[in-house]
DNA sequence: TACATGCGCAACCATTTGGTTGCTTTAATG
DNA sequence: CATTAAAGCAACCAAATGGTTGCGCATGTA
């Protein structure tokens, strides 16, 4: 019989590539390229770049590190470099974030349970 | 009448919150320190410790930067000082997921809506 | 062909990050 | 009171990060 903790486990044993996703999440600029994208279509770098403060070579960067996590793919098209969400890695971090709030929800039954037995 | 992008809108503009939140998550060991608090209780800092390779300030430093996130808590006990999760932040994090997830699948619906009135 | 546009590459920089070590303070315990 | 255990403080370090600039390479277009 596998472990209740099972989930817990898989997370601890995943969690460099799972960091990475959050990580690459964690950053003001990445979170709002990815906003932009998540709104559907394919984007130039140069259009992406409109909507920012910095650099072309600063939202490039940010790309890679998006791209680095899976979280965005590119497609070359001419001499234009679209980039498009990609959600399969946001669902996986969705995933661990719901299970982080199950297993809290589970220890606060628990608790619960424990403290109306001792009453 | 609000826009449909509200929610996107709003996405962007906490984007420095969400980002601190979700680059608190974004480290391997304070991925685990999370799976381990999840798990409910307060761990002291020895204790949190005794799971990882790295010393004991290492791990106040990572505890350090998950509480300036919101994400834990701590409680001084005595010579002790416990922490424990504070999923409020963690939900969240989980809901910006959820809401580009939803987003994007809007984004899809209406490209199969084109392709098929254009067929 | 000449030119403009979109982008890549590389170097460089300041700051942040993740980690350490050494020493001090605080609190429980014999 | 002396000792031990838990934690704090501060300095320090290497490496990663977020950003820039300058220049060269493709690819459309007049």
């Amino acid at each position: 019989m596998p472990s209740r903790e099972a989930g817990l486990r898989a997370l601890v044993r995943s969690s460099d590539a799972l960091a990475g996703i959050f990580a690459a999440l964690g950053d003001p600029t990445r979170l709002k390229l990815v906003a932009v994208l998540c709104a559907g279509g394919a984007f130039s770098i140069a259009q992406l770049t409109a909507n920012t403060q910095i650099s072309r070579q600063g939202v490039t960067k940010h790309l890679q590190v998006l791209a680095e996590a899976g979280v965005v793919r590119d497609v070359k098209l001419g001499r234009e470099r679209l980039w498009q969400l990609d959600p399969s890695q946001i669902e996986e971090a969705k995933r661990t974030l719901e299970l982080i709030g199950r297993q809290w929800e589970i220890a606060l039954d628990k608790l619960k349970l424990f403290v109306e037995s001792s009453s």
